[in-house]
DNA sequence: TTATTCTATGTAACCGGTTTCACTATTCGC
DNA sequence: GCGAATAGTGAAACCGGTTACATAGAATAA
């Protein structure tokens, strides 16, 4: 069956379609009467504006084009949420595209997404600026996410050095002196960042303390090599920083095997605070993916309603402190 | 800037529109040295062809609705992730809008897709069939998923059933034969076929068995309430079907706390195969939510070729056996 | 050579909305 | 009771594409 349009809607009412137009958006100047017409015409038809007429038209589609990598588990739903909630709050849609690596494929997204959205939402953790830069059209708005560099684009993070810094002023504190932090991948900038501010803020508050740095790849077996490496090693260290919590479960578990305690023998911290962290007593950093979500969108639009420019925000995720860093009372 | 349209690039190119259109759209009459112009032109202008213009002019969108309520945890993002590598794989996006509870939320959002997508997957668990029935437009093709009926529109489910069935299979084999099944919410779909595919099927094989059941909602600490009554009740039960893996979690962690052995004493099983279940050694049933969107993703393009009708899948979920229920070698 | 096909291109209508502008019929001020 | 302001309405242009149709010129057939 075809879809009602506007003109279907104006002959049965007798008016013409400037006044069914009128009536469909709440204009003022429509006589009570007449509006009662057009209103009974659509109930009869069945009549739904057609949403690409009136983006064409209007220039405007009310919706947020959204590229983001391909995230695993958690991250994506709670980003997602985040961006829906913020979204429908203020009238908004989300046109979805997910990026798998290469970035041919982004700008592939972002063209097909050329006339359907208002604005652009876009984190490409491993971009670099000046390609990112050369990827974004210059018509419409864009907030990034999880971005070194906007170049004039408002950039949302996490902060993954406060993150990190906050878990080295947790075993300064603790009086932690022999560190173990295992890293994430090299090339990717998260794990950088965390290394950088653990480093810097353990040197700030305890620079007596020793660090040792050894790579990781994200995954569970990588804390547990590294917790095997240490041992054989015969470093006895006191404390572990891995930079997610896959990695500090591993290495929890690996340190138990070895009937060494946690936190007794070794405390240990993650990053992320995914629910295994809280049903297993891992202490770690919870990394509020939904207010960052939440958060671009509100930014997108303000953008779009022309108040606000370039903005930077830093989301500090919260320390968490749980068993495997505290002696159960 | 605003964004160069068909006609800057056909008055760069000296050409006519049709020629712009033509060459764009890789249609074979068009001069060689023509279409170099045209390409030459839309390169130096920045050229992107909008998406809303052409939607309207060829009552065609290549996207995809995707409506789904709120989905909880990984759920969500692997729905969403294996509805995206398949859309993308035939050149489909998704515009996606969550749906918190109400009907008329889902109204309103499925209105403001008219025009924008070719076909709609929707996923409504606790509508009513006519109350969806009475949502979806006649004039676009829609896909549901995990509804009961579809009044000839093409179904994806999760066989709850089924899924629940090989649980009762597995109780039987091992000899259980005083069980208890904490349901999920009666007002929930998922959670009353559970209950009954698991209670018919060990009818089945194990009609001597005594199956309790005991009323929950997802929640962990349902299943620690669960088993508290129990023990309170003195009824010893051997084998423990939660409805979901959050319940099983919280009932074997409730039998410990009791100093009662599982699987020793108690087997647990679960349904869902959340990460923590894999961490942790649940039985459980595991659900390929990425498969179930993929399929439907499939089906919806397919229908909009024309070829294709009516289908009914169920998915049925892996039992995934681990140490709650099996005693480790 | 002339009639006929074929290729390449342009003109203009159309998709379904919104909105400017012109116009008529009121209502208002005096 | 008359001119001015105002409310209500419709015709038509426009948004940026696609495409049916017309047409001119070149190639082919007779």
């Amino acid at each position: 069956m075809r879809q009602a349009t506007i003109r279907d809607v104006a002959r049965e009412a007798n008016v013409s379609v400037a006044s069914v137009s009128r009536t469909i958006n709440g204009h003022s100047n429509v006589n009570p009467a007449t509006r009662e017409r057009v209103l009974a015409a659509v109930r009869a038809l069945g009549y739904v504006p057609n949403a690409a007429a009136r983006s064409l038209s209007m220039a405007l589609s009310h919706t947020i084009g959204v590229v983001v990598p391909d995230l695993h588990g958690e991250f994506f739903s709670e980003l997602i949420r985040g961006m829906d909630t913020a979204a429908s709050a203020t009238g908004y849609h989300l046109l979805l595209s997910t990026m798998h690596a290469d970035l041919e494929e982004a700008r592939h997204a972002i063209a097909a997404m050329n006339g359907r959205v208002d604005g652009l939402i876009v984190m490409a953790t491993q971009a670099q600026p000046e390609e990112l830069d050369a990827l974004l059209p210059a018509s419409i708005p864009a907030v990034l996410l999880n971005c070194a560099d906007g170049g004039g684009r408002p950039v949302f993070t996490i902060d993954d050095r406060a993150g990190a810094a906050a878990i080295a002023a947790h075993f300064a504190a603790l009086g932690k002196r022999n560190i173990l932090h295992i890293m994430g991948p090299e090339s990717n900038n998260d794990a950088r960042d965390r290394r950088k501010g653990f480093e810097e803020e353990l040197k700030r508050l305890a620079p007596s303390a020793k660090l040792t740095v050894v790579p990781g790849n994200y995954q569970e077996e990588a804390g547990r090599a590294a917790v095997r490496d240490m041992l054989n090693s015969g470093n006895k260290v006191d404390a572990i920083f891995a930079a997610n919590d896959m990695m500090a479960l591993g290495a929890m578990q690996e340190l138990r095997t070895n009937a060494l305690d946690v936190p007794g023998d070794v405390v240990v911290a993650g990053f992320d605070d995914i629910p295994l962290a809280g049903f297993l007593g891992l202490t770690t950093m919870r990394v509020h993916m939904d207010q960052l979500g939440a958060q671009a969108v509100e930014c997108l639009t303000r953008l779009l309603e022309g108040k606000g420019g370039e903005e930077r925000v830093r989301l500090v995720p919260d320390l968490v402190i749980r068993a495997s860093t505290e002696k159960p009372q």
